[in-house]
DNA sequence: AGATAAACGGAGTGGTGACTTCGAATATAT
DNA sequence: ATATATTCGAAGTCACCACTCCGTTTATCT
C-alpha cells in the first residue's frame, strides 16, 4: 500500500470513530468532511459503510482488552475489575458507540469484529474470576449475568445521560450487589 | 370525529406499537401496511412521524404509571417496587420499543409524552419511597440513581437479548445491592 | 334515498444517503 | 526527470422515505 493510502486510512478510521462516537447515524460523506478527503477514498478502503462501522467497533474492542490486560497486570484483582467496569460505563456516557460496540459485540456478522469481541469478554472473564478468587466478588455471580450489568450499566449511563455524580451512586448500587456477604 | 376515522386512528396506533416495537427504524409506509389503511390516512392522522411516535411512546408510559398504581394499592410495598421492576426490565426485553421510550422520556420534547413521563417517573418513586418505608429498600439509595438502574437494566437486557435465566440473575445482583443491609 | 361533508388511498414529489464512475493528481521506480 | 501504476475526489446514479395532492368512496343527517 502507498504511504498517502495508508495515512488516509488511518484517518478515516480516527474521524469514523469521532463522528460515529457523537451520531451513529452519520452519514458516510461526514465522515470524508471530517477526514479531509472524498467520499470515494472512503469507500475504496472500506467497500460498505458496515465494514467502515465495524473497523471501528473492533478498534474499539481491542482497545478495551488491552486495557483490561493492563489493569490485571497492575492493581489487585478486586481494584482492577471495579475499575475496569468503571472506565467502561464512563467512556460509554461520552462516546455514544462504545455501548452499541458492546452491544453488538455478541451479535455482529463480520469475523474481525466477533473475535474482538470474544477477546474482549475473555480479557473481562479473567478480571472477573481473579476478583472472586481474591474475595472481592461474590462467587455465585457468574459471568453472563456479570457481563449483563456490564452492558446494561454502560447503555443506560449513555441512554440517560446521567451526571457523573449520580452514575457513580448508581454503580456503588450495583457494586453492592456484586460484593461478598460480609 | 367520524366513526370510521376513530377506528382508523386505533388500528394506526396499535400497528405502529407493534412494528416501531420489533424495529423502530421502520417506515411509515410499514404501519400503514400493518394498519390496513393508507399512508395518507397516517399522515392525516399524524401530521409527523415524530408525532406518531410520541403518542405510542405517550400511551406506553401511561399504561406503565397505570400498572404501578395497581401494583402500589395490591401489594405489600416492597413486593410491589420489585414486581415492577422486574416488569418493566422483562417487556424491555421483548419490545425494543419501551427502553427506548424510558430513555426518551427525560428528554423527549412534545409536551404530552413530557408529561407522561413525568406521571410515569412519579409513580415509580412512590413504589420506591414506600417500599423504602417498608425497610424493603435501602434508604440511602435515591430516586436518580435507582431511576437510572431501571433504564440501564432495561437496555442492557434489550440490546444484548437476554435469555430469561440470565437476565433474572442480573436483577437478583441489582436488588441485592438495593436491599438493606442486614 | 339523496345530499354533503368528511375521510380514504394511491400516485406523485423532493430530499437524503449509500455507493459508482472516470478524468485528474501524485507517489514511487528507474 | 519521466513513466506508470496507484490513489484521489467531484459529480453522478439509484433506491428509499417522509410527506402531499386529488379524484373517489363512505358515513351520517334529513
Amino acid at each position: 500500500m502507498r504511504a498517502d493510502a495508508r495515512d488516509n486510512r488511518a484517518r478515516i478510521m480516527t474521524a469514523a470513530d469521532d463522528v460515529f462516537g457523537r451520531s451513529p447515524s452519520a452519514s458516510t460523506d461526514d465522515v470524508a468532511r471530517q477526514a479531509g478527503v472524498g467520499i470515494a477514498t472512503v469507500f475504496r478502503h472500506f467497500p460498505t459503510k458496515t465494514e467502515l462501522l465495524e473497523a471501528v467497533l473492533t478498534l474499539r474492542l481491542e482497545r478495551l482488552r488491552e486495557r483490561a490486560r493492563e489493569l490485571s497486570g497492575d492493581a489487585a484483582p478486586g481494584k482492577a475489575f471495579y475499575e475496569f467496569f468503571t472506565q467502561v460505563v464512563s467512556e460509554s456516557a461520552s462516546k455514544l458507540a462504545i455501548a452499541e460496540a458492546l452491544t453488538a459485540a455478541g451479535a455482529v456478522v463480520g469475523a474481525e469484529a466477533q473475535e474482538a469481541g470474544r477477546g474482549m469478554r475473555s480479557a473481562f472473564n479473567d478480571l472477573l474470576t481473579a476478583a472472586q478468587r481474591a474475595g472481592a466478588v461474590r462467587t455465585d455471580a457468574e459471568f453472563p449475568e456479570v457481563y449483563a450489568l456490564l452492558i446494561g450499566a454502560s447503555r443506560g449511563a449513555t441512554a440517560a445521560k446521567l451526571e457523573p455524580a449520580v452514575r457513580d451512586r448508581m454503580l456503588n448500587l450495583i457494586y453492592d450487589g456484586l460484593k461478598p456477604y460480609s
